[in-house]
DNA sequence: GCGACAG
DNA sequence: ATCTTGTCGC
């Protein structure tokens, strides 16, 4: 019922100097066949983070899902939600690393990337963090548009911030209610669309972003299917970022 | 003042 | 995100 809005001013100044971090070019990464990546989600109880990872090389060998658990102690607030889901998604990229050599080439995060108010979503954070292309795809948008794309798979329109763009809002599938796509770090706005466009089989969700989504909501429920690997504890994040 | 507000 | 019944559809 109540937010921390007294934070909002801190909060908002950090977004904006890190923002400044971000680097969104004309032409940036584009996978290459073979490339490895990694989608990420987080299922919570409470403050239990249950994330996941869902692994596969480009464009569409599956290789593997991962799933963790971290406590989060940051709350939720509409729009300064890098703050509480970035640390637990880095803890799990981390952990993918060390663990299990995994060393994805960019990453693609169930939320913003700079299609946000002051240009600085979880995509952003996360891709700062590890200095890694990442784009994000968000099923709500945080930032007013003019109209939507038609409802035919492959149908695009611009999301514009202050006349600019920032991100796409994306059809990938008929007659079904689009997503939200826009790059993190090191990826260029057009191939941030192309990209999830890719990743999109035959649901709404991008196949990648809804396996994590599966292994991390199983992980919660302390069940598991077989389809992925429990990792048990991650280790938590030092707040590196903060210091100066 | 009121409503809206990624996950 | 999560709390929840029934219902429609592949």
């Amino acid at each position: 019922m109540e937010q921390p809005i007294v934070e909002s001013e801190a909060l908002a100044q950090e977004q904006k100097t890190l923002s400044n971090m971000v680097i969104i070019p004309d032409a940036g990464y584009f996978p290459k066949p073979g490339d490895v990546f990694v989608a990420l989600d987080i299922q919570y109880q409470g403050d239990d983070a249950h994330v996941a990872g869902d692994v596969w090389a480009w464009p569409k060998e599956h290789l593997g899902t991962y799933a963790g658990l971290i406590t989060v102690t940051v709350p939720y607030v509409p729009s300064y939600f890098c703050f509480r889901e970035g640390p637990p998604l880095l803890a799990l990229v981390r952990r993918l690393s060390k663990e299990c050599k995994i060393l994805p080439k960019f990453l693609v995060i169930d939320g913003h990337g700079i299609a946000h108010p002051r240009k600085f979503g979880v995509a952003c954070w996360l891709g700062i963090a590890l200095n890694l292309p990442t784009i994000g795809c968000a099923k709500d948008t945080l930032i007013h548009y003019d109209a939507l794309p038609e409802k035919q798979r492959g149908q695009t329109r611009e999301v514009l911030l202050n006349q600019e763009p920032v991100g796409y809002i994306v059809s990938t599938q008929d007659d079904t209610r689009p997503i939200y796509v826009s790059p993190g770090h090191l990826v260029s706005l057009a191939d941030s669309a192309k990209i999830a466009l890719e990743l999109a089989g035959n649901y709404r969700i991008p196949d990648p972003i809804r396996n994590a989504d599966h292994a991390a909501r199983e992980h919660a429920k302390g069940i598991n299917d077989g389809t992925w690997k429990d990792l048990g504890t991650l280790e938590p994040i030092l707040p590196w970022w903060k210091e100066k």
